[in-house]
DNA sequence: TATTGTTATACTCTATAACTATA
DNA sequence: TATAGTTATAGAGTATAACAATA
């Protein structure tokens, strides 16, 4: 509850460079007409095949909000729906091969967008950085697309 | 162009933070009916008096898009119009008191709801983390609310 | 009965284009 | 002529509610 200066400055921070962040990754996304959130599939669904219902809670969106993004995405090649092997009520999300090569050269931008802000730190404060970030950066949110161990 | 392993963890660090916080940014905001970008307007304003122009090209939207913006938040009593002493064609942007009010209960609640996830690092390296990422946030973009020296 | 996904509906966010008033 | 802001319009993103199919 309370909050010293060096947990304001760091707030401060992580709010800061998110809003940068997510000012470059909706700039490059816009070049190919894909929103924050679309990007962020494409992302998420580069090497995974999850359900409907397990990347809308992933995602924090209800699933009905899921439908139209997956249909506006299918409907420009870049993903697709297909059967889920156990359950006959669900539908995984592929990738296609053109959702693919987009998302490579959307990634590769991104990095050489953010590049001029990575630049001013030294190698070694990137790595400090990159660190610092990882434990930071939460792990709880989990996709199932592949129940790794039942329990 | 070339990126390193180091590079490729940095971006990506930056990235997952940014949609972590992004996440606790909408969680908190929706809690009061506010967008992202409302939040964000609230927290610029709140200590600034920026005409419309002034604030649609900092946050990169268009004008007619803050237009809307500024529609929705005074009609709920967040924010004002008022005029320009300088320019009878411009607007500029007030906070009210409920708005002030919110936007401080809103940062208090942001800053818990980040609290978990910078408790996993020791002060020294909080410390750290503030003053890397201060150095990566850049500061090009910045609001003349008041033309600091004409030149 | 509960869960998975879709559809219908409504509101916010966003940009483009056309317009008014002022510079 | 150019700039500041609003309005009309349209598409995307979002949630709620109601529904069909499967568990």
């Amino acid at each position: 509850m309370a909050a010293d200066n060096t947990d304001d400055a760091l707030v401060d921070g992580l709010v800061r460079s998110a809003f940068q962040v997510m000012g470059v990754l909706t700039r490059v996304g816009a070049e190919y007409d894909l929103s924050l959130t679309q990007l962020r599939v494409l992302g998420i669904v580069r090497d995974r095949q999850p359900r409907m219902s397990d990347l809308a809670a992933f995602l924090g969106l209800d699933k009905s909000t899921l439908s139209g993004l997956i249909d506006r995405a299918e409907r420009r090649g870049l993903l697709a729906r297909g059967p889920s092997p156990d359950d006959k009520r669900a539908v995984v999300v592929l990738i296609t091969d053109a959702g693919h090569e987009l998302t490579q050269r959307l990634y590769a931008e991104v990095q050489d967008a953010l590049a001029p802000a990575t630049a001013r730190l030294a190698p070694e404060q990137r790595h400090t950085l990159a660190q610092l970030l990882e434990s930071v950066v939460s792990l709880p949110l989990q996709l199932k697309s592949r129940p790794a161990t039942r329990r």
